[in-house]
DNA sequence: GCGAAACTGTCGCTTATCCGACGAAACGGA
DNA sequence: TCCGTTTCGTCGGATAAGCGACAGTTTCGC
């Protein structure tokens, strides 16, 4: 029996798939030695061995390539230690807390740049966002994922050698607990 | 101006290398894991992520691979330290030897194999002589190439744990002093 | 300011790769 | 031996990638 119409359409040509991640690993090479903002599209193609119009059969700009290189390497890292099948809501939010810091951390070596980081920033939150909403409602999601990611960045930037983990339980509890508990005695 | 018809013929598509490469480096893959006997066409497309079809473009059967494979490494690890511009034979034969035990036995992780090691010597051989061509009569460059491929290779299986210096050495006075001085006593 | 150089998107045409299929050959177990 | 399976080498048609060129924009030294 042959290939179905659905099959036919659900596989990718390999040099599709191919070129995708020669870009890709293109860029995250790239970014070890140069700053987003300096990173041209040229610069991209010669490092990925492929044309520059191939590139843009790709991606639109280089832009939706690090939005797309972000994206999914934040969903994969969040998928670490099965925080959806966590017992509790404390455990999970630690899972996914040290999961976002993690990540922030692996990306130490990307220079500060005035295009890298919002967009570093606002993708991983969006991503985050997406992956609570199965446990949380959408307003819920978008403040957790706030939380998160923005003391992970004010982590990056005020003390990133220092531990990761009292920050995290921190933020944690806060969002736990409720910011009553937390509140400073009068 | 534009480019000329000489350009235009040297200048080789860049998928042509890529997809040369691919190929090399899963053939290499593959060897740190399965003996070449075992290694069908098929293996290396899968593994280089290339239609089976593209590999018959670009090589006749896994032994012309294998071949040119051997080729351009061996002839890659020979010119390592420029024996060529060596002061005097005896240092220049020292070299091209210690580079040919080095090469031998950078591929100790190879299975051995029917097929593999009389190629592997083969074309190793064959390309140490067309190295020493400029240097020597084709007489004596077979003579040397035969000698010093001949004994890495037993090396390699003999006793492949054990420095290759004082063996080198001992070929190489062989060779240049002659048999005679090195006759042993009566 | 001004001109050179680099970068950006986009286009039509060429070419290498992909795919499915084919018969032939090699291999191995019943 | 016979038959099922795998591999081989090759083919024609479909498609993604390469190429050179183009006008428009930004960048940067003078």
């Amino acid at each position: 029996m042959g290939t179905s119409v659905a099959e036919r359409a659900a596989r990718v040509d390999p040099r599709v798939t191919r070129t995708q991640k020669l870009i890709r690993d293109a860029l995250v090479s790239l970014l070890g030695e140069k700053s987003f903002e300096s990173i041209s599209v040229q610069d991209i193609a010669d490092r990925a061995t492929v044309n520059r119009a191939t590139f843009y059969a790709h991606y639109t700009d280089k832009f939706a390539l690090l939005d797309a290189l972000i994206r999914e390497d934040v969903a994969a890292r969040l998928a670490e230690g099965d925080p959806l099948q966590a017992s509790d809501t404390r455990s999970m939010l630690a899972i996914v807390g040290t999961n976002i810091f993690a990540f922030v951390a692996s990306h130490r070596k990307c220079r500060v740049d005035r295009d890298f980081e919002p967009q570093f920033a606002r993708t991983m939150e969006a991503q985050l966002t997406d992956f609570l909403l199965p446990s949380f409602g959408h307003c819920t999601a978008m403040l957790i994922s706030s939380a998160l990611v923005g003391s992970a960045m004010n982590w990056r930037h005020e003390a990133p050698k220092s531990s990761p983990e009292p920050i995290v339980a921190n933020i944690v509890g806060i969002l736990v607990d409720g910011v009553d508990k937390h509140r400073k005695a009068p």
